[in-house]
DNA sequence: TTCATTTTATTAACACTGTTAATTATGTTT
DNA sequence: AAACATAATTAACAGTGTTAATAAAATGAA
């Protein structure tokens, strides 16, 4: 019987109608602004309705989370093909960087805010987290590539994974807040013009070659 | 005629009792549950009372996220007294980091909310934001002996420390909001217990060494 | 086809939120 | 005591997430 199905079908149409809304009224307004009532508005249908398809609002915002991830990790997957670990290294920064600019919606929802993250930890007890860790996994291994190259040899790859995400995190947090262009609109001493982000990240990746 | 200027008082008295309560409300159950109606209810007056003392509910927190910044100016106006440039430069790493620990929602709401931050740029125009800008300041101050005594010396003093803060702030950021333990438990090959945020702190140290 | 059952969607309501306008109470000055 | 200014309040608006009870629709068996 191929009706069940096609129920089945319907149902999975109505979910995903629900979460485009979502990112509809998420990637235009944030957060706050996507309500319940605006997406129920927004497919014609009560906001109870979605109560049946979405457990509550952190779940929806889950569920957009999850998109972010799959789109950092198109991203970070053609990144395979440069095959000088230093040099695909320091592609997965400008990528990370380009991502959070291009989608900071998207970037607050994966790493700054807590909510989701805290969804994933009331839910998701298994093992289904694959979208996050994977690009940290990628990241790994390229630091771990490096270190058979001959750079830095001398520190523990976990550890120096970590410094390059924490450095890179930090770096886009700032840019993002607005605390980045508050420091050069208000130190006197920086005032000689320049994009800061940009600024800071070559002096990263000057960094990591002197590190070499 | 004193009595002006002890209603002037009373004011300011009440004001500052607006802050206290809020400040309560704040580090106990964090910023969305201290809502104006509790911080009445605590000290007694009716909610529409407190916008006779602040603007508005985002007013009330950028007057908390100045004190957090009080509190830690006054944690690195000790390090005044290290004299050593480098040592002096370590010992704010582990301040900032404590100082982010210790007090999750005060950093919260000083460098990861974007709230205080927009209300700083809509009414702060002139040049009030002192307390911020004091303890980058301090950062800068130090790089800039750092290199005086030998250390990063082929490194922009800015963009160096901005990469320093952007590495902390980054940091400390990823294990507030779990991020940091969320991959120590899922990654198979961090299993090996340990707190990361310590480790991944001394790895940065590590680094720093080397960039000598 | 008709009736009973299950699934899906809706209305109404609860308990909140920040915020404003209009009104009352308080205290000071003439 | 009357007039005025200040301070505080009540009532209300326009939202929010979420739940319980009810209505509508689709499905199953007789």
């Amino acid at each position: 019987m191929g009706i069940k199905e096609r129920k089945e079908k319907h149902k999975e149409d109505l979910r995903q109608r629900i979460l485009d809304a979502a990112k509809d009224l998420f990637l235009k307004d944030g957060y706050e602004a996507t309500s319940i009532r605006k997406i129920a508005e927004k497919i014609e249908f009560s906001p109870t309705t979605i109560y049946l398809y979405y457990k509550d609002k952190a779940d929806i915002m889950y569920a957009l989370h999850q998109e972010g991830f799959k789109l950092l990790g198109s991203q970070f997957g053609v990144l395979q093909h440069v095959s000088e670990p230093f040099e695909r290294l320091k592609a997965m920064g400008r990528v990370y960087m380009s991502f959070a600019l291009s989608n900071p919606d998207f970037y607050e929802l994966m790493f700054i805010m807590k909510e989701p993250i805290e969804f994933v930890k009331a839910h998701c007890h298994d093992e289904e987290w694959e979208e996050g860790e994977q690009a940290f996994t990628a990241l790994i291994l390229t630091v771990d590539q490096c270190k058979a190259a001959g750079y830095f040899t001398s520190f523990d790859t976990t550890t120096f994974a970590l410094n390059v995400w924490s450095l890179m995190h930090g770096l886009c947090s700032l840019k993002l807040q607005g605390h980045l262009d508050h420091m050069a609109t208000t130190k006197a001493h920086m005032l000689e013009e320049g994009d800061w982000l940009e600024k800071t990240f070559e002096g990263f990746i000057a960094m990591l070659n002197s590190l070499k």
